[in-house]
DNA sequence: CGATTATGATACCTATAAGGTATGGCATGG
DNA sequence: CCATGCCATACCTTATAGGTATCATAATCG
């Protein structure tokens, strides 16, 4: 059978005769009688009961009829749901985040306005260090994530740079330069402290951690790794260490730390967009572009 | 679109491969590449990637994919009920059943073997005076009744006469004629007694009482009329009349009721079953020939 | 009661579209 | 770098859908 039978065969049961549903099909009636017919040969079934005026269904035309418009109503919606997949505007999107990204306003004001602008697209976030989301990336559990980097060591993926912001310290209120509040620090005058890093190295925010104490002349003593960020402001306020930070995570306030702001150089932090260019997912490309354009509209402090 | 274009997608969808598709499809591959080339035009979505080996779904296709496999397999359903359906195997039959009916063996046996034999066919059981019946024949509610009567006056109408069984009579204990346990008695001895009638003139044991009386030379004195038969018997037992009533109704035991044979002649009751001539439900023709049969092979006392 | 009308079926022809064969193009892998 | 595997294109053949003319049948109406 034919999707096209199935459609002449609705009309012919909706009107209840031959001849005006093939007006309605813009067809003449010999072939749409012939179609039928075919089709009820084919089926084996007798679908239509031919009365003197018009035709009225059997019962095995009424059991088809309700299922046939169903299933041709299904089609034309299975139809408009490819489209939309097609066009990025339905289907799954995994993102994923880096435990400091969400701090930037960028991030969720991107993502609120995604799922605005696409609302059949459902988001999936989930949290993980830039080295977990390569790994993601590779077994393709993930489409598209704010890392904390402004490029990735991994064959594929690009990063698009969204924002630069000042890494500042956190310091424990009792550290003697958390006495100085306005003055910004030299980063060397840290040398002597431990350094709460978040990860493992190969992560965001641990390279540039290490790269701006290279730059300042000296090599970090390393404190206590922490898995989270809420864990390492945790272990700063517990005087274990001082921590570098983007200059959002100071609207994370805990008692106990204190920020402040470094300079000359003042080093930086990244936010970043990072794919795999493989990636051929409309979605993904949709969310690309409106983050890329909302991060040219929020050039960031 | 069309059936054939869905099929060849799911195939290849989930082959993964053209070629491998059009063999298992019985036909080369040009066609199918063709084909679904055509499909993608027609829906302007890109279905699949084409890969250095082979073919796979993009995201368009995938949201397309598992629609379509549904789509298939519910209209081959679609297609097996209306056959069944055309078998008189699938569908629903209204079935009438007069008061009195369901107390011949017969009736509950060939309810139990229909259902039995076409476990998908929903039977609709319906209590109703043949006088009812014939207005829901007419109104297409009913498709077939058990009647108490060999025939019934309604155009259109056929009655098979499934069973004959003596009518008895049902006597308050307390009447002198319910003393002589045995013999039967003459109808005439019952000419100055009120006989309760269920229902209506025009149903189908009131017309035979009548006919019954008047054969043994007298008019029933009416007492007064009840609308099913257990308050019809109800009404014997309180003493305030009696009633013709089919053999089969003695397993109905009330307090207070006995029951009588007639003679000279015997009046009979009939079990009778009723449908419309023109409707063509091929359900109707199995519940038909069906008990029809099972009729036939128990004749009844 | 016969002519007329309404409706579906049939016969035959045409046009459209599907399928088949041959071959090209492109990437992969030894 | 050639062999291989696979999809796309070109061109031809065949099948099938659609169109026109006409018939058959039953209901309607004068």
């Amino acid at each position: 059978m034919d999707l096209r039978h199935l459609r002449y065969f609705v009309m012919v049961a909706e009107e209840g005769h031959i001849t005006r549903a093939a007006e309605r099909l813009d067809m003449q009636q010999p072939p749409l009688s012939r179609q039928i017919s075919r089709m009820e040969r084919e089926l084996k079934v007798q679908l239509f009961r031919r009365l003197p005026r018009g035709v009225s269904l059997t019962s095995a035309g009424q059991a088809l009829f309700s299922e046939a418009k169903a299933i041709l109503s299904r089609l034309d919606h299975a139809v408009e749901t490819a489209q939309r997949a097609a066009r990025g505007e339905q289907g799954t999107l995994c993102v994923g985040v880096a435990p400091t990204a969400p701090f930037n306003p960028l991030v969720p004001l991107a993502i609120r306005s995604f799922r605005e602008t696409f609302p059949l697209v459902s988001l999936i976030l989930q949290e993980g260090l830039s080295n977990e989301i390569v790994g993601q990336f590779e077994r393709e559990q993930m489409d598209v994530a704010f890392v904390r980097a402004r490029q990735i060591h991994a064959e594929g993926v690009s990063v698009a740079l969204l924002q630069e912001e000042p890494l500042v310290v956190a310091l424990p209120s009792r550290h003697t330069l958390a006495k100085t509040r306005t003055k910004p620090l030299q980063l060397r005058s840290l040398s002597n402290d431990s350094f709460i890093m978040i990860g493992p190295p190969g992560t965001g925010l641990y390279d540039e951690t290490i790269a701006a104490c290279r730059a300042a002349g000296f090599v970090p003593r390393l404190g206590q790794p922490a898995p989270r960020i809420t864990s390492t402001l945790g272990l700063v306020a517990a005087g274990l260490g001082i921590a570098l930070v983007p200059s959002t995570l100071q609207s994370a306030r805990m008692t106990g730390v204190v920020y402040r702001r470094l300079q000359n150089p003042t080093p930086k932090a990244f936010l970043g967009l990072a794919w795999r260019r493989s990636n051929p997912s409309p979605i993904l490309r949709n969310f690309l572009s409106l983050v890329r354009g909302m991060a040219e509209r929020h050039p960031g402090p």
